[in-house]
DNA sequence: AATGAATGAGGTTTCATTCAT
DNA sequence: GATGAATGAAACCTCATTCAT
């Protein structure tokens, strides 16, 4: 029954939007599944009956929100020709991102590292696509003659990853940052293009 | 007493030292303090002799970690004349000092940020001073128009943090590196040299 | 409704049936309701159509149980004049039933034990009629100057019960039997026997 | 150190104790933890120095008691001569025993088999030591011709066993219970010494 | 009558920390 | 100073039962 479906899919959702919020206020492991529960107008056993653990919500968070990161950037990406302008949107996207869904980012940035498996087992695979995006843009840069064909495009990418990140989590964990993202994206983007060039 | 200051300070780094192996082995928040405490030789109510918390061990790791850093960068790099090679000379040292610690930098990479409380107060304020010496080199830079004006100084050496400390981390957490750390290094300062050039 | 009433029963001895398969298998106490429910082929709810509780329906399989066992140890008996040949049928039956109906006698001897209301309510109510075919035969027999006057037939049916059951127990629990239940059906009866004679 | 040793030795029998008492009074699946920490005056922690878990300590408490049980019966039965006085002395001693610590004999006798796990793999093994006991007295009996030589004195020890058990169960169960266990007990040696005779 | 999604109470165990010796 | 036995708070998850559909 769609009906049946739809209202599933509602409660998880809502569930789901739950945790983000509990887990960004008080932090994964200070926050009760009762919190959750109480936060998302449902019952504490009702939590079980859509995600396996506590842990589980955490991993739902985390991949529903890189799923629509990387449809978001390769969409915003498509259609632009130039590498390194791709470079460019790919750093303002992912700080709009991290501006637009402070709460979701911050479980992301922060309570996300918590867990020792999740960045042994989940992070590299579900992180690849996204920095497949970069590393594309590198590669297409270096067979357009743009980008130094001396660079590492495995290790660039990732540097550029990094950049973005380490800015992000400041942003995050400083209540009055000094400087907006938008700012920051692109001195970040400008400074890796300069630095790829041929 | 001097000996006995002496004695005092051979049980704390006995003591802190038996802390690095075991969280770095078995992670901060699965190791119990009784394991540091066999580890190190003494019993669980003496690690309170020494350390307020299960928390302070990790802090004083980070802190002795860090002032050890500090020091050995600035003295790696003080001899250097031209800015730009001392944001190489960082890269390197602070890359070959997580090859040579592999321990000590997987805790302070992996188990440190568990800590919400020191993501927030601890880590913004005990790097500073590193960050300040990326810092001082790019303004430098610019002082010498070697460096671009209208970068953003703040911005750049947190971003060539960034960059070094995914890298780091990845490194770490991946039993089968697929690149050595030094070639890292050099990527990512020359990335970043180039980037900031005028 | 005739037709209604069969259904129900119908039901009920489905549910019945597929909770002495569950409750053999996995133990009372690991058997959840909806594991009852699958193998019944009903939903969870259903089952409190037609039983109370969870307990009720480990109740029933007792009730059940017994009410078959004392028809059928009755009719058995029935025509047998000699008192002590109805205690030697009575063993025997007793343990053919076992052996035939292994899942249901698991339940009964392991599982029913599981709850304290069960053993001090239900329990000697229940037994009783099935304890008094034995004392009635033992009392028979003293009426007939067979059996030892001093004999307290009390005492002596429950330590016939007792026998046959601390072997079924045995039997039930132990997957390869080293003796079959006839052959101590009989060693039992005729140690009873013997030792009632006057 | 002795001194250490003893105090070791003494809080456990506490708790022991304690849990004796609890577990008699409500039942080992209702008891909670915290219920037997609060009767041996612990708190709850210190039970998990002492035992690994709840189960455990119930298996200790058999344990304790069949070692007890089992040196009794030895050091009563040692002297008698008379195979068949042996049997009587059994089931006396056993009666008398479940008499004088009602407590013990009642977490033994209902709690105990709540555990599948130990109906299985403890009971047998723990068990066969006391069974031992009584199928030597009747082997004994066979040698010196006092028993029938078609007794099969592995079927007829375990029945004896049964028929105090099942007695020994009811009167435990049973508040006011009609019949002293001594009458019992020399009801059923009785029965079975007449019964084995040759 | 039948369903099955939702409920929410309930308890074992761990382990950082203390403090009497 | 050093010990280590004792403490006790704290929370995830299960599953029998209900009730709106």
């Amino acid at each position: 029954m769609q009906a049946a479906d739809a209202r599933k899919r509602d409660k998880r959702r809502q569930i789901l939007d739950a945790a983000i919020t509990v887990f960004s206020e008080k932090g994964f492991h200070k926050s009760r599944v009762s919190d959750v529960a109480r936060a998302g107008g449902v019952a504490d056993g009702t939590i079980y009956l859509y995600f396996k653990s506590k842990d589980a919500i955490l991993i739902a968070i985390f991949e529903e929100a890189m799923r629509e990161m990387i449809a978001g950037v390769q969409a915003a990406t498509a259609q632009l020709t130039d590498p390194m302008d791709r470079l460019r949107r790919f750093a303002v996207f992912h700080m709009e991102n991290v501006e637009q869904q402070r709460a979701t980012a911050k479980v992301l940035q922060v309570e996300l590292r918590l867990s020792n498996t999740f960045m042994k087992e989940y992070k590299p695979t579900a992180l690849q696509e996204y920095l497949d995006i970069i590393g594309d843009a590198i590669v297409a840069g270096q067979d357009q003659g743009l980008v130094r064909p001396d660079v590492n495009p495995i290790i660039a990418r990732r540097a550029f990853f990094g950049a973005l990140d380490e800015i992000a989590m400041q942003w995050i964990l400083t209540p009055r940052a000094r400087y907006g993202l938008k700012e920051s994206a692109e001195q970040i983007a400008e400074l890796f293009v300069r630095g790829l060039r041929a």
